[in-house]
RNA sequence: GGCGGCAUAGCCAAGUGGUAAGGCAGAGGACUGCAAAUCCUUUACCACCGGUUCGAAUCCGGUUGCCGCCUCCA
């Protein structure tokens, strides 16, 4: 089956093509490092990740690059607030990034550049961008000519006029067109800068991808990625520069995910409307933050709010007790014949939903929806008196694998450690107690062990145990 | 002003031509000593108005409302 994305540049679903036959050549946009990361920013982290476990699924090797942007002006104006040199403060917020991200469950990147160690490429990435007519050097400064490229608002749609309407001059500007923007910026007196055949100075913002991305992926990758926000001028920027200085296609998939809103407005830092990531970290499972995220098509906004997080808690609890019942059940499963054929054939089908709503550029929010399916039928086959294990284990992959292509792993086992010696003795009283319908006994233990958040289950199969909600 | 997106049940959310997936919450029932878990049943004039079509939530035009980009932003 084939995989369709949507991209940007076309507004349309395509199928997916990979320039080298088994092999993706990804790249997304990583953060400004001065900051902790809000959930916002955790979306596309979540979102790409997802992609890229589903290509890797799918059978690809995934070079995925995410770049740290760790020098910039906010960046600067930071570490001058706090008296720490840049440095001190990227490496910081590189670390929480990755610390963050990690707990959401996001896979480590096969590259993570940073500006500061791309140096080289980008200052012969500008060089070449001079020598071929699209930028110029303007005491100290060099931009780019968006007019000399053709193609300039391919990805955001926009005629290059109508873009000039909302452009401004700033004064003191040394661009020879508003629409001019920075490849590399004179330094200013005391700012940290590095050498150039321009003189003192550093990287503009949209340079860093061009040369970064050719430098681990080469001229032309397979998928590029980040928020929507970047659509412009960011990303229009970036394939301007590679494709007027490398002369070839850029990206052939764009990808662009959707916000994380609060009262549906755009969560950002600028709005001060944020939740930090690590915040959000403190007080919930990653696993519903991931799954919350993953409930929603990654191109549409997502509405924030603990109520709707409670919620993806819940759904996501309705998976993980269909797991949990599948396992209890296997140690009473045994070796049958009977209709198992008919139940693995049925198990093999939704898998083939999921793959097929994964396939279907990436749509979490069906793939989602047929595990819900899967745990509907994996309860009814329970009711079955006697279980085979084939068809339980059947279940339980099919659990295991697409949940840790969502990235939201399967909860581990809550039976995973031992009770302690006198809790099973009251276990063993309990059954006793049960079994000569001495009821009030019977109940005043589970009431007892419930205090300890061990939760007592009378099944068919005899008692079964889990932790309760920390 | 230019460009783009969205509007589906109490809530969340899929669905690009054939009379509306899934989850949460609610109600009723079954099962259970009681619970839990589970199963069954149950809830939609798809923002509004026109049009195209045998047939539209889905396509076209218009209206209203909300959001975003055009400036740092995931």
């Amino acid at each position: 089956m084939s995989i369709t994305i949507y991209s940007t540049l076309t507004h349309e679903k395509e199928v997916f093509q990979p320039i080298e036959a088994g092999k993706v050549k990804m790249y997304v946009c990583g953060p400004t490092v001065y900051n902790y990361i809000h959930i916002g920013n955790a979306r596309p982290a979540v979102v790409f990740d997802t992609v890229r476990r589903f290509l890797e699924y799918k059978g690809y090797t995934v070079d995925y690059v995410l770049n740290f942007t760790d020098v910039d002006d906010k960046i600067i104006k930071t570490a001058n607030e706090l008296g720490e040199a840049v440095s001190e403060v990227t490496d910081r917020f590189i670390e929480a990034y990755l610390e963050d991200v990690k707990a959401l469950g996001v896979k480590q990147a096969t590259f993570n550049p940073r500006v500061t160690e791309t140096m080289d490429d980008i200052i012969a990435f500008v060089e070449g961008l001079i020598n071929k007519g699209f930028a110029y050097e303007a005491d100290g400064d060099v931009y780019f000519k968006p007019r000399a490229f053709d193609g300039y608002g391919k990805l955001s749609h926009q005629s290059i006029d109508e873009l000039r309407s909302g452009a401004r001059i700033q004064i003191g500007e040394k661009k020879e067109d508003p629409l001019d923007f920075a490849l590399w910026k004179e330094a200013k007196d005391g700012e940290i800068s590095w050498d150039s055949p321009w003189g003192k100075g550093r990287p503009g913002w949209h340079i860093e991808c061009s040369a970064m991305a050719k430098k681990y992926l080469g001229p032309t990758i397979d998928i590029h990625a980040g928020g929507q926000d970047l659509t412009f001028p960011h990303h229009e920027n970036e394939i301007a520069q590679s494709e007027a200085h490398n002369g070839e296609r850029f990206a052939n998939y764009w990808m662009h995910n959707g916000y994380i809103n609060v009262n549906d407005e755009k969560m950002s830092k600028s709005l001060g409307n944020f939740i930090l990531t690590r915040d959000l970290l403190a007080e919930h499972d990653p696993r519903v933050i991931r799954f919350f995220m993953l409930s929603v098509h990654y191109r549409n906004p997502i509405n924030f709010s603990e109520a709707l997080l409670e919620g993806a808690k819940n759904s996501l609890d309705r998976l993980d007790t269909a797991v949990f019942n599948l396992q209890h059940r296997r140690e009473a499963s045994m070796d049958l014949a009977g209709d198992v054929d008919a139940w693995v054939e049925k198990v093999a089908t939704l898998k083939q939903r999921f793959d097929a709503a994964m396939s279907d550029d990436f749509n979490t929010a069906n793939a989602i929806s047929v595990l819900f399916d899967a745990a509907k039928e994996a309860n009814v086959y329970l009711q079955s008196k006697q279980t085979c294990t084939a068809v339980i284990d059947s279940f339980l992959d099919l659990f295991a694998t697409s949940m840790d292509v969502l990235g939201v792993g399967s909860a581990q086992s809550n039976t995973e450690h031992l009770l302690d010696a006198d809790v099973e003795a009251l276990i063993a009283e309990r059954n006793e107690a049960r079994k000569n319908r001495n009821f009030d006994r019977a109940d005043a233990i589970r009431d007892q062990l419930k205090e300890q958040n061990i939760i007592l289950e009378d099944t068919p199969q005899g008692v079964r145990w889990k932790r309760g909600q920390q």
